[in-house]
DNA sequence: CCTTAGTTGACACTCAGTGCCATGCGAGGC
DNA sequence: GCCTCGCATGGCACTGAGTGTCAACTAAGG
């Protein structure tokens, strides 16, 4: 059981993503202050700082969990799996969470949606993509012991996933991300095995 | 002929570029100020923003003529080209520049160990790569009708073409660039055909 | 010579982000 | 039950990015 301290901590941090989200979303990144931010949860500025250790940080965090299922899910995939197998099976994860996820599917259309209409969040957010796409490249470079080709097909995997997921965003969820995932799969497949 | 002033401004802003790129690979991104950059140039830091809207945009700006001469080059290629061919062929002029281009190769590689190196610099960057895939896409789709398949294409082009690129740069510019790219194209072009 | 447009420096200001220190509070030892 | 010890917090001061404003200067053209 968690201490009574790290259950306060997250509450604290639940309270800060919820205000940023709200207050971020209907204001505009660059209008919101951080003060404001930590104001509408109760806490000091320098608490948030505590907590993230930036404005960008309080969204692209919510989607830090994702990239570490994605890690670990790739780290357990079966070795017979080709890459481009191993890479749609991981990305079903984000597929799963946004479309059925806890939080509830409109907020994860929200949060796509603000992210990637926010130049300086959504910098962040490709830089952050960029960093697990090298460590998924590694994963499948200890698979074929060949990095180059490697980093490579991480680099095609990831684009194929990027372009659907910016599409579902831009049609506002109208169409299902599992199938436009599928379909650019269906491309880059070609380049994968 | 270009106006007195005119000119004044060029050398100001290549004044600032230059001092820019010696302080930052230098001293680092973080640890240089652009009051330092400013001062080296022999202007006010008001100047300096008068010229560049961010710090990461005085090394960002470097590759933007790259970014006007892919979407200049690939307007201009023919209809009949499928699409890889295209792609390829429009990341032959970056590559040119950045191996046997004017500033000397040394300096291109710097530059671009640099970008890729500082965290703040780099998600720039992939924002502004990001951008121009974008554009690309909407250049394929022109051609063939398909608009999730061109944006598919364009990201997946793209990525063969980063791969490649960060490669290059890892291994301190030692082997050929345009081979890089033509190995990361070759596996990639199964998926743009 | 005079006017106009564009460039610059100086100053003041907001806001992001950090270091420092004092205060408060829960947890466990005595 | 008291007393520390550790940790979270708030407040304060400070640096640096980035912006608005204004006055001074300068090239260009009538």
């Amino acid at each position: 059981m968690r201490s009574l301290a790290d259950r306060k901590r997250q509450l604290v941090r639940d309270e800060l993503s919820e205000a940023a989200l709200k207050l971020l979303a209907y204001q505009g990144f660059e209008e919101t202050t951080i003060e404001q931010i930590a104001a509408a949860a109760g806490v000091s500025k320098r608490t948030f700082f505590r907590y993230f250790a930036a404005k960008e940080d309080v969204l692209i965090e919510m989607l830090s969990e994702l990239a570490d299922a994605i890690r670990a899910g790739l780290a357990t995939r079966p070795a017979s799996e080709s890459p481009a197998e191993a890479l749609r099976a991981v990305f079903q994860i984000p597929i799963d969470e946004f479309t059925t996820g806890h939080p509830d599917p409109a907020k994860s259309l929200r949060l796509a949606r603000l992210v990637l209409g926010t130049p300086a969040v959504r910098a962040r957010y490709l830089d952050r993509q960029h960093q697990l796409r090298t460590e998924v490249a590694g994963l499948l470079a200890a698979r074929t012991g060949e990095p180059y080709r490697a980093s490579v097909q991480a680099a095609i995997g990831f684009a194929a996933y990027e372009a659907a997921v910016e599409r579902w965003a831009a049609a506002d969820g109208a169409e299902d991300l599992g199938e436009l995932v599928d379909q650019a799969f269906a491309q880059a497949s070609l380049a994968l095995a």
